[in-house]
DNA sequence: CTGTTAGCGCTTTCAA
DNA sequence: TTGAAAGCGCTAACAG
């Protein structure tokens, strides 16, 4: 069904030339006759001729295709990252092949080998929670594959790597909800797994013990995942304490948000008796009722920092193997479901 | 940099056996003996040789790529899409290129020549906003790329193609106000560009005249995209309206929330006093406060649906032009923000 | 300036 | 069973 595509072997019988003098002719080589090359030109064009790619990419073993591999693409997080990762490559001409590992380590594994199978340039990883094995990123590094990891640390493993400063944004939380007044502050964790969990939750800590106040390990509940159903039952758990909390720093916004119904439900008053912060600043937080304190990631800048380190990496061709980490700073906003500074 | 690739022909020098014969047993011919297979076999996997997807693809004409092309990636409803088209490709092999046009109907354009130059295989196209002609669709039918249009329709166009029943959604939706007594509902629209659009108008429409309301041209504002920021502007005219209304059916849920707030600034109750109606039924519409009726739309599988429509056309090679137009049923989901039924 | 040749990595006749 | 040769579409080196 697929119409065959008109080659330059087509083009060149058609005039009587050499399939060369035709591509001299489409890549404008000084080696040629005006004429021949208006002529040649014209023919293409009425012919409708387009290079194929895929010829050109066997020969110059580069597709111009980049692999990106996110846990979830229906998240906000990710999906504003390629946002970044796009707009820089776009203008490059850089195509993206795009998948999701839904979390999953194999998944990544496969998406990854199919993708270097189709020669992509290079890779943009973000890494699922349940990958604690960095063999396959070895093995691509191996292969001559540029990487660069983003958002999810990989510690121990040796590539280009953007994150962002999940501790910074954590401590600034916590830190601004003791300023507030609060005394018993509480955090809801995401997957375990993640270096953004284990930073968030160091941030955490840290600001209680740098002010001076205990660690109360009630206070602490481990999320199954990052969901709103998981605030949900994890802010269950914190109100169902003897003693409740009169603050709670959340993984992420969709906790956050869980947690906030549940709040509401018990009747209970966010931010006078509950402060509650979130983590992402998603779109709609300024949007509910009270609108949600949160902390801003410039994931956008995230994505397009990544992709102009592959790009540079692309260029570069360099052999010497000085990883860069770049570290993004991200920004408390506060908004009505915290206490104000006293 | 990039390390060069075992080739078929590094594996037969190093055994003294021709490519052919390599390939033979890389594929499992029959016409090999058991004995030399298992020797390449095994130098293959030593070697770590891995097959090179391009000149697979030049040779057999196809690449097992799709090209998606959608007005934003980072909307939840458009990753959501590409999350069921991703599950249904990912298991036959078939790798995604995707790219987001951002509304632009030049990028529309731009992206699918890149993606045809790369020869891949079909394409699964949301058009843009601005994309008002079809003739970049028309020659990439008549280049012989089988080609899904999903979500928005574009009329006139012969296709294969996968919407949602949009009317079918506003109509449910304006039906349910008028059975919960509201005497004035407004409307306010998305980019009028849209099929969708024009479609959500025309249920509100008809669902007015078939309950013998009037049409009040103030009750309907017309947005200018479908952003949160929208329905704010959008709502602010509609309370400065000497007779506001009692309910507002939204074109989306992004727009309802922007509604929300500014109803709620105003000290207007809801749904006592003003009932309101969104559509998509995003994830978080439930967590609102009061939480968002809404109209869900079976999204993935409208992704699901157009991928395996792309993947059928590309199975049957078919030369009949019988198009197919799927139409998927949405569903009114009743929450808090609209009245309960007398 | 232009044509011939070779080759990117692989498969598929066609002979042997 | 195996190898040689041709070709997918294109470019680049080398003659002319």
């Amino acid at each position: 069904m697929k119409k065959d595509q008109v080659t330059i072997t087509d083009l060149a019988r058609e005039l009587n030339v050499s399939p060369s003098t035709v591509s001299r002719a489409l890549n404008n080589s000084p080696f040629i006759s005006e004429e021949r090359k208006k002529v040649i030109l014209e023919l293409a064009k009425k012919m409708n001729y387009s290079p194929n790619q895929l010829a050109l990419s066997l020969l110059n073993k580069r597709t111009k295709i980049l692999g990106v591999v996110v846990p979830e693409i229906t998240s906000y997080y990710f999906s504003t990252a390629i946002n970044g990762i796009q707009d820089k490559v776009g203008s490059s001409g850089y195509k993206l092949m795009i998948s999701q590992s839904n979390e999953s380590f194999e998944e990544e594994i496969r998406l990854m080998e199919a993708m270097a199978l189709v020669r992509v340039d290079g890779f943009l990883i973000s890494p699922s929670s349940n990958t604690l094995n960095y063999d396959h990123f070895e093995k691509i590094k191996d292969s001559g594959f540029p990487l660069v990891i983003f958002d999810r640390d990989c510690v121990g493993l040796e590539a280009d790597k953007v994150v962002v400063d999940d501790y910074s944004g954590a401590f600034q939380a916590v830190e601004y909800l003791i300023q507030t007044g609060c005394q018993r502050i509480a955090h809801i964790t995401g997957s375990t797994n993640l270096s953004t969990t284990q930073h968030r939750r160091k941030g955490y800590l840290d600001a209680l013990q740098n002010n001076n106040f205990p660690i109360l390990e009630d206070l602490i509940v481990i999320g199954d995942d990052s969901s709103s159903e998981s605030g949900v039952a994890c802010m269950q758990k914190l109100l169902d304490l003897r003693q409740i909390p009169d603050a709670v720093f959340c993984y992420n916004d969709a906790i956050a948000i869980g947690a906030m119904s549940v709040i509401r439900e018990r009747g209970i008053e966010i931010p006078d008796q509950i402060s509650l912060v979130g983590f992402d600043d998603e779109p709609y937080s300024s949007y509910f009722k009270p609108s949600l304190t949160s902390v801003w990631q410039p994931i956008y800048d995230l994505g397009l920092l990544s992709a102009k380190i592959l790009l540079d990496n692309l260029e570069m061709e360099k052999e010497n193997p000085n990883y860069r980490f770049e570290v993004l700073k991200p920004e408390l906003v506060i908004r009505e479901s915290s206490r104000k500074i006293i």
